[in-house]
Order: C-alpha cells, then sequence, then structure tokens
DNA sequence: ACGATATGTGAAAAATTCTAACGGGTCTAT
DNA sequence: ATAGACCCGTTAGAATTTTTCACATATCGT
C-alpha cells in the first residue's frame, strides 16, 4: 500500500476520533492498543493498520470501506427517521447505554435543556 | 484478531476463489504475493490478510466488510440493530439533532463522563 | 511558573508476513 | 507401474512491519 494511503486512512481515523470527541488515548484505550500507536496510525507512519481495522471503524463509528478507500462508503446507514446517523450520535448512543439510569436522566434533563424543540 | 476469525476469513477467501473458479496462484497473481502467501490465508496460518484487503476484495468480487465479517455485513450498525432503539434512546438522539454544536459538545462530554466506557 | 493533558517522534523490541523449499495427493498419459 | 503435471499444506527463517517505551513540545488552566 502507498504511504499516501496509510496518510489518508489516518487522516480518516483522526478526523472520526475527534468527530466522536475521543483522544488519542481513549481510542487507543478502546482499541487495545498504545496512545502512541494510535499516533503513528495517525501520521502515516504505520504502514496499515492491520489487524485492528474492524476495532477502529466499530469504535468511530465507520465503514471499514469508508476507512480504506474514503469517500462516501455508507456501511453505517442506519436508518433514524429520514436520515443515517452520524458518528457523534452513535458514539453517544454508545457511550448513553453504558450509563447508570440516574445519569440516563441527567443526560435527556439537559438535552431538553439545549434543545431548541419545545416539549410539553 | 481470534484465531478462529482468521479462518474464517480464510474460509471466506477460498470459498470466494473456487467460486470464481482461480488457483491459488491465479489469486495470488492478480493480488501479487506469492502462492503459499494465498495457503496460509486459507488454512488461517496468517494473523490476518492486512495489507492485502482491498486488492483481494477487488479480485474476488467481495466487499471488504463480507470478508471480514462474513454475512450481511452491515458494520457498526448491526450492534444497535440487535438491540432496537429504546424510547428514551430515540429521545435523545432527537434532542441532540436539535442542539447547536457547542451544546452537543457538552452532551456527548457528560456522556463520557458519566459512561463506564471512560477511559483512563 | 507549574501541573495536567494531548500529541509527535526516535529507537528498539516484539510480532507478523511472506518467500523458498519440501512433501503429499490426485489425475492423466505412457 | 511409472512419470509428469498440477494443486495444495506446511515448515523455517529472512524480511518487514507494528507496537511499545521514553522523551520532547505545545497548549491550557490555575
Amino acid at each position: 500500500m502507498q504511504p499516501a494511503d496509510n496518510f489518508e486512512i489516518g487522516a480518516r481515523i483522526r478526523a472520526a476520533r475527534e468527530r466522536v470527541g475521543l483522544t488519542q488515548a481513549a481510542l487507543a484505550l478502546q482499541v487495545g492498543v498504545t496512545r502512541s500507536a494510535v499516533a503513528q496510525w495517525e501520521t502515516g507512519r504505520a504502514g496499515q493498520v492491520g489487524g485492528h481495522l474492524a476495532q477502529i471503524a466499530a469504535v468511530l463509528g465507520l465503514g471499514i470501506d469508508h476507512l480504506l478507500r474514503g469517500g462516501a462508503a455508507q456501511s453505517l446507514a442506519q436508518e433514524f427517521g429520514e436520515r443515517a446517523l452520524t458518528g457523534d450520535e452513535l458514539a453517544l448512543l454508545r457511550l448513553y447505554r453504558n450509563c447508570q439510569a440516574d445519569d440516563r436522566t441527567i443526560l435527556l434533563r439537559m438535552a431538553r435543556r439545549f434543545s431548541q424543540i419545545e416539549e410539553k
């Protein structure tokens, strides 16, 4: 694989990671490597991310095709209403599901406060 | 990645190769490796097929998701597909979509704080 | 200024991948 | 029965890659 491709994969990893609000250390923890491995992926030092592709894609809410090829790969077309879920929305859902019930209540209340929908 | 996963990837490579009528040597030629590398992929000896995924998928007419995961690959969406979204999760998504960008950031950060996936 | 946090990078250890070579099974022609 | 062609499985090790560790720099809040 060309070095330029590696850099582009790394750039997509970084963009997705920042979009879901993770640090390199957080992504590394969820994938199962050290932070500097993630840094090297993102700066194109690694030849390719090899055996961690599926895990990276899952954590970041990306399709593997998108990770490898870029473009508008839509493996993530999860329908909600008429729009697919974005990466940050999937991240929010994953995090929310791992919250305790009272913390979920707090999150919902805050979302209501912030939201521009009036609820009756 | 678990050895069983490697074997399953190899089994999918072999099934697709036979379906398109190629020998190991022919596949190796088109991908750009030696025949024994292909044999090792198919018998699960290689950790994973790493940098050749896209090439193998192209030659065999497979999606990369299918190669890695098998089945009707749905990437991360399956995790949520297995469990339908609950009412509060739908509410959270709806509210989140109607938030401003900086409020979304706050919600994500709080979700990360509450979540038991928290790093560090 | 200081501490915490996030990230980039050099060097080297650790791991992996691939090649070359060997061996075995099957099939066909002689 | 034998030889040759073809296909594939496996081993050992060279080559390459990946990951870790440790250090450095920048930014931000106090």
